[in-house]
DNA sequence: CCAGACGTTGTT
DNA sequence: GTCTGG
DNA sequence: CCAGACGTTGTT
DNA sequence: GTCTGG
């Protein structure tokens, strides 16, 4: 992963592309390691697990933390605080109410320039022994302009020069830490509405790459 | 002291 | 593991 | 997040 | 309506 100046993955098999990860796969992280001399790519289980949690399970509803409480909620805070990774990606889906009538509007993000999105997480591990599980979470904040347009939470989006500070390998205080990235980074972001298929998790594979792919940004309001 | 919880999303 | 409620 | 299920008995 | 699985 020579964009994140990491090595790896090392043990787990070799990463290969997910088109529509669902909670509790396996999903490529960036965090640092002493043992192995620095930036790692690991495949850890999407979802976290409280290393005091009684099963697994939990892990389907802990896909994401909260940046306004990760430092406090006892599910995260000691994940943040000594546990901090980059979850790349290279966009996302979200999913907007239609203003009129049922149904839901799915959407893919990505960065105009093609550019990677990567993510604040968080990650820990469950069990013991043979039973050990990676897991991660990535951190949500409040939209800010243009992602207001399909919903009112978003990922925390780390721009590159904050990816050191998050790892923990240069210094810097929680708010820092957690602050959204800049209105300038935000309006390098596409949102392009795309076809249900996106909402099952069975679907996933190239042909659904390439329905985004023909996807065009279009206004809002000529949608509805 | 022990028992029990520990989370997010969205929608109403 | 650690905090809250009883 | 969305899609899909939504149960009990007993036995291993 | 609410929970589980992916």
């Amino acid at each position: 992963m020579a964009e994140f100046d990491a090595i790896g993955p090392e043990f787990d098999e070799p990463l290969r592309p997910d088109y529509n990860v669902a909670p509790t796969t396996q999903v490529p992280v960036v965090r640092v390691s002493a043992s192995r001399g620095g930036r790692v790519v690991d495949s850890l289980r999407w979802g976290l697990v409280p290393s005091w949690s009684s099963d697994l399970s939990v892990g389907a509803r802990m896909i994401n933390a909260r940046a306004e409480s990760v430092a406090t909620k006892p599910a995260f805070r000691s994940a943040f605080a000594r546990r901090r990774c980059l979850v790349p990606a290279d966009g996302w889906y979200e999913w907007s109410a239609r203003p009129d009538g049922p149904g839901k509007q799915a959407w893919y993000l990505t960065r105009e320039d093609g550019g990677s999105c990567v993510f604040a997480g968080l990650w820990e591990v469950w069990g013991s022994g043979d039973e050990k599980v990676a897991t991660c979470s990535i951190v949500t904040t409040d939209a800010l302009a243009p992602l207001t347009e399909v919903h009112h939470r978003m990922p925390l989006l780390l721009p590159r020069e904050r990816w050191a500070e998050w790892l923990g390998e240069s210094p810097v205080d929680a708010d820092a830490l957690l602050a959204p990235p800049s209105p300038e980074w935000l309006a390098g972001m596409e949102l392009r509405p795309v076809g249900s298929a996106v909402g099952n998790v069975r679907n996933n594979g190239p042909q659904l790459q390439a329905a985004v792919d023909r996807s065009t940004p279009v206004p809002l309001d000529t949608l509805f």
